[in-house]
Formats: C-alpha cells, structure tokens, sequence
DNA sequence: TTCTGTTGTTAATTATCCTGAACATTTTAC
DNA sequence: GTAAAATGTTCAGGATAATTAACAACAGAA
C-alpha cells in the first residue's frame, strides 16, 4: 500500500477540492486517465504523472513522500457519541477510546463559505469535533463529508484535511486538537 | 533538466557501479529497458522505473528528491594543474580558481581493490585530490575516470560519488575537502 | 416531477511502452 | 596478436497505456 498511487492520487485530488476532470483538464489529460490510475487499473509512465500532478501543483518527489497513514475510523454518527459525565452538566465525548489521546478543546466558528483552503493541512498530532450548528464540509485524505449539528469527526492530523462551510449560515464546531495549534 | 530520468537513473547507477545489464537482472527487466530510459528514448512507467529501483535498491521518494547539480568541470589533466609557490617548495594546485573554495588538505591511501561502498557518498561541501601513485577509480554523478599519478578531479561534494582502486599496486591520494569530514 | 449539469466508471480504438534478438565497440584473457 | 566476454545501442513485434465516447448515478434548479 506504500506504493499504492491510486490512492495516493485521490487523497491528494480530493484535498485539493478537483474532480477527475477539472484534473484531467489542468493536466491536459483524459478524466478516463485519472479514474483508470486511481483505481489502480492501469500503471500510468512517469511522464503521464507528471503531468497530471501538474495540474494540481505537486512535484514528483513530494508525491512519492507522502506518507499514507492507515485509515481510521473517522466519522461518527450523532449517536455515536459516548455519553460522559450526567446530572446537570454533560459531555459528549467522541471517539470511545481516549487511551493515548491528548486533546486541547476549542470553539470554531465558520462564516457562511468560510475554507481552510486548498493547500492541504498537515501538521502532527490529532483533532476532533462536533458540529453544533449549520453544516460543515470536512475532507481527511480521501474522504470528503459534510456534517450537520451533532455530527463529528475525528482524525490523525498528519492526513491532509481541509474544513468549509458549503451553506449560507454559519457553522460552529466545538472542536479539539493535539497539540495546542501555535 | 530537474526531472530527467535517464540522467538521474544513469547517475545512481553508475555510483553504485552496475551495468545496464547487471542491473536489468537484479530489476527484472531486459538491459534495453535501461538503455532506452537513460537516453530518454522513452517514457518508463512507474511500476517498472519501481521495478528498476528497485534493484538498486532505491525508493521513488529518494530518486525524485535528489537533487541534480549542474555538471562542472569535474577532470584536470596532470598539466592543467596550477603551478603555485616556488623555490625548494613546489604547490601544485588543483582548479585555478580558489575564490570561495575552502579546503583542508588530506593525504589519502588505498590499498588494493579499497573502495568507498556502493553507498553513494553525499554531503556538503567540496573535495578535490591528486593521484600520485597507482591508479584510483572515481565516480561522480554520472562520470566515471580511472585517474593516474599526475591526474586530478574536484566537485561538489552533494553530487553521489565514489573512490576505488581497481589495480593491484597501492594508491596514493594527496586529496582535500571542505568543511573537514567528521 | 423533468431537465440540466456533474460526478465516476467502462468499452473500443489509437498510441506507446517493453521485450527479445540482433548489432557495433570496448575491455579482458589467453 | 586473436578470442571471448562484457559493454551500450538499435530494431520489429506483442503487450499495455491513454484516448475517445459512451454509460449510469446523483445533485440542484426550474
């Protein structure tokens, strides 16, 4: 899986908010290129990785680098979330397990269109949240959801990421990180 | 010139001191695969330029990521030597030009067959030497000279290089680099 | 709903890579 | 010296990549 690029190929595409065709497009190549690489049908010339890679921008070195964490359990359902503490205050907790998990919690708030941007995200530690209102378009690697009140996610924060929010209302997430950010 | 692969592939193996076919076997390709990728006669895929690597052994990541410095004169013949001070002492200066150059002088012994490794050296600064007895075999980047007493090389010591005797009398090196190694 | 646009995937044709077997030179051994 | 082995290069063929054009699934707007 180390050498996987299908993989590697989608994560980086998905991060960068392209589909296989705006790819192709900026590439000068075929969408049926992109999709045939991506799914590991076909062994695509260095050349022809170039160029597509082009199109994003990514040099071939920085490519091959990328390190392809194992996938985890990412998302949650609302009703997934652990329940700790009762009586008058409560705490929802997400992900079961906090074993080896050190987490600063904060409270973001994302005007209506609001985007971390295209450059990938990637820095160490781990981050979590829940959304606590409007909707809020996470991506983590290859995978891209947008998540609405009481949903969450949480992810190791080597994967690249990206947040926005696609509606027109504002989004807040209380969300946390490890290590503190700055 | 940053991603020609025949040169790159050229350059690490001649360090590493294969054939085209030699390294065709271990790789598992046929030496015309070789030849053609390194005049780049034609574009390889990247699972077999993997599979080429692989027989050196090499990473994709790390073949991307060396850095290809521009080739500079590289061989002096015994002639070309500067000749510097004079007198009952007699320099014999190699590159005419010292101006940001920094050097400590070393005197090198191979004994023979000695050899640096396949490992290709790298590491910053710049060395030089002279052959003054037996022969030494050098490799830099995609050069390789047999040198003689009299002879000289000098370079930028980032670019992959080697030292061999390959005959069967000792060699003798008055040689130099900058900054002074360990 | 229906339409329009976008998504990713798949089949058939064209273009290209990669091989297998030659070739000319050079190096090494005798 | 010649012979034999090893070097890098080139050419015709079968294998494979990349294109073109279609397909089905989904989303958003009228």
């Amino acid at each position: 899986m180390a050498t996987d690029i299908g993989t590697r190929l989608r994560s980086v595409r998905m991060v960068h908010n392209l589909s296989q065709r705006e790819l192709a497009r900026r590439a000068g190549v075929t969408n049926a290129t992109i999709s045939l690489i991506e799914s590991n049908k076909m062994n695509p010339s260095v050349g022809a990785l170039k160029r597509v890679l082009d199109g994003i921008p990514m040099a071939l070195a920085e490519f091959f680098a990328l390190e392809m964490p194992t996938r985890q359990k990412a998302f949650y359902a609302a009703d997934e979330l652990t329940e700790v503490g009762k009586g008058s205050i409560s705490f929802r907790q997400v992900g079961g397990d906090l074993s080896d998990r050190r987490l600063q919690i904060m409270v973001e708030r994302y005007a209506p269109g609001a985007d971390t941007g295209r450059i990938l995200l990637r820095h160490d530690g781990e981050e979590g949240g829940i959304v606590t209102r409007g909707r809020l378009e996470v991506t983590i690697g290859d995978q891209k959801r947008i998540l609405g009140p009481g949903e969450a996610y949480y992810f190791d924060s080597r994967q690249p990421h990206r947040f926005r929010n696609p509606g027109n209302e504002p989004c807040e997430v209380v969300s946390a990180c490890t290590p503190p950010t700055f």
